[in-house]
DNA sequence: CTTTTAACACCTAGGTGTAAAATT
DNA sequence: AATTTTACACCTAGGTGTTAAAAG
């Protein structure tokens, strides 16, 4: 299924006339497997996992690859991701466990005729740039644990408006929605020189959740 | 709206490891304008217009850039190019003038560094290869003239599924897709080196028209 | 017991020819 | 009179949470 709320960026300090490729995959945080626990409306660690060896499929942005120029035009969006948990999927498809935290990264590629690029599969060693952000850690689920979550997406997903209600609950959400995370597109500096560099956001609490 | 029935093609030839882009656009066959006859089931010379200083509009395949390996292992489809009448169209649609005779181009674009090929608008002066075959050669309607056409479209076409008369019609219509010229892939073979070759197969008579 | 799967009604988004209205 | 535009019902294609059944 999409991932919803999608991850939205604005990238600047590319070179114009460069080509990019921009692309996005998704780490996990720790390697802890979690529950939900209602009374306390907490996710508690719930034991260990193995995450080693498996590496994290890339995303390739479709508008891929694309110069700086007009790159730094626009809002940057994500919103065709598909996350599954089938191990063996066949699509091209993000794979998660479910019930484990999990953080999206966004990695600007300078196209460099020494690779064949068009076909990335795995990220090249030079001339990558990633970024990550606190705000857009999130935990997998099957089936939804978190009431609020649930609301958040029937409203904000243009594809769940049959679930809404008729006006009467906007004001609850409209107080989640206050400190909701990715509200605004998250800004990358490419300036910012040297891979894995951690681009820095304010820090709220992982909020949002997507099915598997 | 969308050009129905869609060209597609199958290329060889190319370099496998290299990078190609394949691109469409729509000619003019001649500068005279047409009228449909009905008592005779024709097109005939209606007059004449100006087709001179119009550049045709290119619409690069969503799969570009490519390597020549993918490309001759796929039947490379156009079926999401879309026509229009509109000359202030700002869709990047291909615009046609109605009631005229035109035929479709395939262009193999080699990737050249010395290009900035992300964002063609018009055609290199080299590394391009041309093809275009007789029997796509097409007459532009606003409306049908010709009952055949609908039949045609509203049988093989998905979306006019609305439309098909359930069963009763069916062999009418076989015999018409006898001789319906685009129902295999078309053929381009890139070694046939120099630019605006014709890519000669056996010529049926028109039978497609598209609406505008 | 918890978690996952699959079928489903209900949406968005957009591609059909039709028929009536508008234009030329 | 011929051609074009517009609104429309009817499709394809696919993204939602829900629910009940299945799996563990």
């Amino acid at each position: 299924r999409r991932m919803f709320p999608s991850v939205r960026v604005k990238v600047k300090g590319l070179e114009p006339l460069q080509q990019y490729y921009i692309a996005i995959d998704v780490v996990p945080v720790d390697s802890k497997r979690y529950r939900y626990v209602y009374h306390s409306s907490q996710w508690m660690v719930a034991g260990n996992t193995d995450h080693s060896c498996i590496t994290p499929r890339l995303y390739i942005h479709p508008d891929s690859p694309c110069s700086g120029e007009t790159w730094m035009r626009q809002i940057i969006s994500f919103d065709r991701v598909k996350l599954t948990n089938n191990e063996m999927d066949d699509k091209g498809h993000i794979i998660l466990q479910s019930m484990h935290k999990y953080k999206p990264r966004v990695h600007v590629i300078a196209q460099d005729s020494r690779f064949d690029l068009a076909q990335i599969q795995s990220l090249p060693a030079e001339g990558v740039q990633t970024f990550s952000f606190q705000e857009t850690e999130f935990t997998t689920v099957t089936a939804y644990q978190n009431q609020q979550i649930t609301k958040l997406k029937i409203d904000r997903n243009p594809f769940a408006k049959g679930f809404r209600d008729p006006g009467r609950n906007r004001g609850v959400l409209d107080g989640l929605l206050e400190t909701y995370p990715w509200r605004a597109p998250l800004a990358l500096d490419f300036k910012a020189f040297g891979a894995d560099s951690q681009g820095g956001s304010s820090s709220s609490s992982p909020v949002a959740s997507s099915g598997g």
